[in-house]
DNA sequence: CGACCATTTGATATGGATCAAGCGATGTGG
DNA sequence: CCACATCGCTTGATCCATATCAAATGGTCG
């Protein structure tokens, strides 16, 4: 695992984040966007750090985000990974539960935690939308845990299918993060990550165009791979 | 882990579940209680199955209860326990993601969840604490996850300490789970589990009086084992 | 008492971690 | 345009925490 002693970087946002008018939801169609302020992050940028006051919702328009926790000693937990498309940072308490940073050059909408639950209170169908998102974060961790159990080569397997269902591009993708937060995501090792890969290639099972760029040859042999 | 070969049994609710009147919450204080039908369950009985129609919700009354997702080949992940006062089984699709047992005899209340949400389409209350239990579970899930990086005395000790925190009785406590069940919510082999406990006993950190009944002997200790 | 089940303890094996070095791509300054 | 630092990734050698296999112990109930 990396050892992080983290650094800190604060954002503050303007006032260009507008009220949130009534009629509005929060479907994937995206009619909140234009709500949204946009901001931009740089590679490794802090967005929002654990403990901190929630008061943004966000969603990610370019690049990719991951949010995390860390131990005392530093060992890091990641979370999850948002690709463009997915919101992040939505809390039902005060503060935040985990950090999220910019994996690459990200770009986000930003929006007033405020302004969305006032329209909640509002609107029954917001608040459905709303309590369904965090029930999808809940599916999606319970499913993480289940991937914890696994051994290394099934939790990989596991990994790459599911981003080849995430990213463009079919059986042929871009992975956007390291092999360290892809090994922080996945509780082994980058060394295990990597090892684990290069024994899917050498099986035919993928193939590495480059080392970020993953091709799926063998999808169903992948799937066994997962363990379900 | 366990490797689980699973027996199914159903249970079918009888009318006695009443509607739910306008007005009611679902706090800690159990407004809603009275609603509910009570029931009870076997030692290891069922109390609903991974991807069955999720059309109750329940609220422990008194034993514990394990909700749990299984690998094609058996492995089991124990995601929580729930202990008397806990709510579980809410979902916002269709069904349930994990399964749920109970671990000793248990007895439940049990909501029909379309009067949950009926409720909650009317009262912006009921909605908020419908969610606010979706979150709390994720934030549990979340930390879960940071506990299955963690080393195995770690786990056992930040287990130890969750249990004193929720079972009564302060530093002394009866474990309401077996060993088995433990190992598969931490991820570990009985055997690891049990050594550990010896290790924390032989260093005075806890003390036995019954392989079930665990007394807190040095909580300074045991938090600093649990790496946060 | 005797059977059964949960738990503990012991001996050994192993998957993944750790420690260490090499390699290739990218970028920078001379 | 090239020497060379840097960074991300891979590969190799060894170690160790936990799993696995096996057996003993202890509590519970008929």
């Amino acid at each position: 695992m990396t050892k992080l002693t983290s650094a800190r970087t604060a954002h503050h946002l303007d006032e260009r984040v507008a009220p949130v008018p009534p009629g509005a939801n929060l479907s994937t169609a995206g009619v909140l966007d234009p709500m949204g302020a946009s901001m931009t992050f740089a590679r490794n940028e802090e967005i929002y750090g654990e403990a901190e006051p929630a008061d943004f919702v966000y969603k990610v328009v370019r690049g990719a985000v991951r949010t995390y926790k860390v131990l005392n000693d530093g060992r890091r937990q990641i979370g999850a990974f948002y690709l463009p498309g997915d919101m992040f940072g939505l809390e039902v308490g005060e503060v935040h539960a985990s950090s999220a940073e910019a994996i690459g050059e990200v770009s986000v909408l930003v929006f007033k935690r405020s302004a969305v639950t006032a329209l909640a209170a509002r609107d029954t169908e917001v608040a459905r939308q709303l309590w369904d998102t965090t029930a999808r974060e809940l599916r999606r961790a319970q499913d993480h845990m289940l991937l914890l159990i696994k051994t290394a080569r099934e939790r990989v397997a596991s990994f790459l299918l599911d981003m080849a269902s995430r990213c463009p591009g079919g059986s042929e993708f871009e992975l956007p993060m390291s092999r360290q937060d892809m090994a922080d995501f996945l509780g082994l090792t980058i060394e295990t990550v990597s090892r684990t890969i290069t024994q899917l290639e050498n099986a035919q099972v993928i193939a590495l165009p480059t080392s970020r760029r993953i091709a799926l040859r063998n999808r169903a042999m992948l799937s066994r791979l997962t363990a379900s």
